[in-house]
DNA sequence: ATCAAATTCACCCAATTGGAGGATTGACTC
DNA sequence: GAGTCAATCCTCCAATTGGGTGAATTTGAT
């Protein structure tokens, strides 16, 4: 029996070309191919391959919304992202949401089948530099590293102040409020407030 | 024994009138005035008045914020809010904040003494507005009223999604997610969507 | 049948936010 | 003394957000 390669790509050239290799690989079938995560995760869902490659750059659901959707309802089959950049948020954002690993679009096929045979092993097919990253990431989160005053910043978040009240209440200019939650949203790998608040309380911030 | 009326209140002329009705009112003594949190917190923390009297439209640490802190650490004393526009969403706010009414600035002293000798007994004076605001408040947060739709837009939020990418997700233009998030807002009473996603923490909405 | 909602969408406008730089001071370490 | 870091402040700019208002359609309940 053959390891079934399920697969999420927009891109319809992409879709034929690793279609193609891992058909003529013996032991691997490509048995699920969909343009989109609208048309795919039903399938995908109710018969589950092996591995499954999720594009990063989807139309519409993207790739890391449609890993976290799987990964609600499958927390065994293997998910792979593809993608062209390798240094990209995308990436470290897909792994948070579940994928095992990732694959760049582009790789020459027997490495491809190597990585492929890596992550059926349970291997997590990613670069040296993400790696570091998703490491750094977790170490992270088992005590936090912000200031004193990060905190104070961003409990007043949590109470829903805004720059110009945080500002007033701490005695500061407003730009310097802004120069904290910027450096807050780079230690915690957020971009928006909202995620800061949602880290907050996980870190028990409140 | 008189009660004891505690003030802060930014503005010295409204601090002279008050007082002075007060303090020629027999079994009332307006023994503690401050123009500000940062002056009066720490005093009114170990030597609490009865009544509290607090100014919402403070420089600096506002009336809202005043109340959140002292009740941190005290929960029997009674405070009042001052305000000048009753219909105000810091209203609002002040009594969720942990106020037990308020006073409009420019009430009559004969009621202002009535109000004062009302809250001292345990009731919280309030117009029916507001009261009624109240109300409406805390039915809502056992079983929200939310539409299905709207949980489905609240959820987005806390994964840190914004307009765009629910737009794109839910296959509805950028301008509906608005619409939706604005009645969200509205029914949750919130501002913003820090807050909004922390309100929805509380309501069990992941 | 009518009224009230939920859902969808549009336009306008002001304020806030997030990102990219850079600068200064003081404290602490090596 | 040099280097690092936290904390403070700044400017510029683009994008997002929040609020107001209005409106069409559908669905559901009275």
């Amino acid at each position: 029996m053959s390891i079934n390669i399920g697969m999420i790509e927009d891109d319809e050239d992409i879709r034929k070309l690793l279609g193609f290799i891992i058909d003529q690989s013996p032991g691997y079938a490509c048995t699920q191919r969909f343009a989109s995560c609208e048309d795919g995760i039903k399938e995908i869902l109710t018969h589950p391959p092996d591995i499954l490659l999720m594009d990063i750059d989807l139309p519409g659901i993207n790739g890391v919304e449609g890993v976290r959707t799987i990964r609600k309802h499958n927390t065994r089959m293997v998910i792979l992202m593809l993608t062209i950049h390798e240094d990209d948020d995308s990436v470290f954002a897909s792994l948070c949401a579940g994928a095992n690993g990732y694959l760049l679009k582009g790789t020459p096929p027997v490495r491809l089948l190597a990585a492929l045979e890596d992550a059926h092993q349970g291997g997590a097919p990613m670069s040296a530099q993400i790696a570091n990253k998703v490491v750094r990431y977790f170490h992270q989160s088992k005590g936090n590293d912000l200031s004193d005053r990060e905190i104070e910043i961003l409990s007043g978040l949590c109470r829903g102040e805004n720059y110009s009240s945080l500002a007033d209440i701490l005695f500061i200019s407003k730009n310097t409020v802004k120069s904290h939650i910027k450096n807050i949203y780079k230690k915690l790998h957020v971009h928006t407030r909202a995620e800061a608040v949602l880290k907050a309380r996980e870190l028990g911030i409140k």
